[in-house]
DNA sequence: CTGGAATTTTTCCAATCGGTCAAAAAATTT
DNA sequence: AAATTTTTTGACCGATTGGAAAAATTCCAG
């Protein structure tokens, strides 16, 4: 009956399932799902589009597992915002880690921000539920924050959209901030530049001190 | 010689030519270039596909003005940066003239976007040189005001940077916003609460005024 | 080292892809 | 209204798409 569930049992359908996946992002990432086609993944991964198909028996397959894992990985930092721990730097380390797995693993990143242009389809009922309840939650507790005067006083939520906006630029756009920063600027700092201004803006902004 | 630059004439050709472009649009920032299909768009157009390529000879043809026409459009806002104006409201400004931008003209936002994500293949030498001077001079514009201690002292770039991405998320993400925000919070007063958080951030970050 | 299971390759298929072409139909000019 | 030009259609093309079937091969336990 769970005829999708069966999990792989050999030795080489453990290897092959990761190849193939670990392929499927590259493309995907790239491409989306309606722009990327089964020869790509099944050339990226070495190997024929028949036997691939051995291992998923279709594109939707490759790309839900994916996606699947995502999402759950994705959302790990916000989960890990402490309400009991000092607001500032608990926002500060999700800063950070949202800017770390931004660096870490733009393709994760680029293959969401590739359904999410799409508009999600067969994905919003997720957002709606899971994404939702998490940012419910956890825009109580810097809305308890800010009532406590530990933190000024904005919107939460479109506080939390800031953080994924600014840390996901660098991984989705990461072609138009190479160009910008230039090879002469060292764009393998970038990161850490990124983090230092990031601490800067949310914290104090732009307005200079007197 | 010049026989791909011979612009329409007739009545009937450039109104055909808005409507292509048009459809065009709605299809390919939604699925991307190799993920939309010349069908997609001629259906979206209402005619057939035959009668569609007889207006535009390829699928690249429809795509490349699309793309020239909006990086001209989308950093208009920067070039209006005035180094005469005062600092901080000529950055307010800027952040406003973005996000509306994200809200009237989403579709572009991603056509955009998805161009990113692929890497902006034949797209990247405007990177390196018309963008890439862009935001060199007015990089140059806002260190003078940090010099000037006008302004806190911050990256320049990766000012400009947070700028885009914190207002284009919100064409980009756009579902996932929604989903988020939800109804009841109603998500239609969404872009004026944007523009009031973004407001504060930049202008004071999230330390409290004790 | 052999028999059965797991894996891979070869061949194939119908649908869709980007695009062409000639003829039909409109629109415009004379 | 006739002549001409512009627009639209339908039929079609080779290449590529996602995928099926079955034969050929490799793997591994007894």
């Amino acid at each position: 009956m769970d005829a999708e569930n069966t999990k792989p049992v050999t030795r080489i359908q453990r290897e092959k399932h990761e190849l193939i996946l670990e392929a499927a992002l590259d493309v995907f990432s790239q491409y989306g799902f309606r722009g990327s086609t089964i020869d790509q993944i099944a050339d990226a991964a070495g190997m024929s589009k028949p036997n691939l198909l051995y291992y998923f028996k279709s594109k939707e397959d490759i790309h839900a597992p994916l996606l699947a894992r995502i999402l759950d990985t994705w959302l790990e930092p916000l989960r890990a915002l402490d309400q009991n721990g000092d607001p500032l730097p608990e926002l500060q380390s999700y800063i950070r880690r949202k800017l770390e797995m931004s660096r870490d693993f733009p393709r994760e990143s680029r293959l969401f921000a590739n359904e999410m242009l799409r508009g999600a389809p067969g994905f919003s009922d997720v957002l709606h539920t899971d994404l939702k309840d998490l940012v419910d939650e956890k825009a109580r507790v810097i809305e308890k924050w800010m009532a406590q005067g530990r933190i000024a006083r904005c919107d939460a939520r479109h506080l939390i959209f800031s953080i994924w906006a600014t840390t996901q630029h660098y991984a989705d756009f990461d072609i138009q901030v190479r160009a910008v920063l230039g090879k002469e600027r060292g764009g393998e700092t970038r990161f850490e530049d990124a983090a230092r201004f990031l601490d800067q803006l949310f914290l104090h902004g732009l307005t200079p001190k007197k």
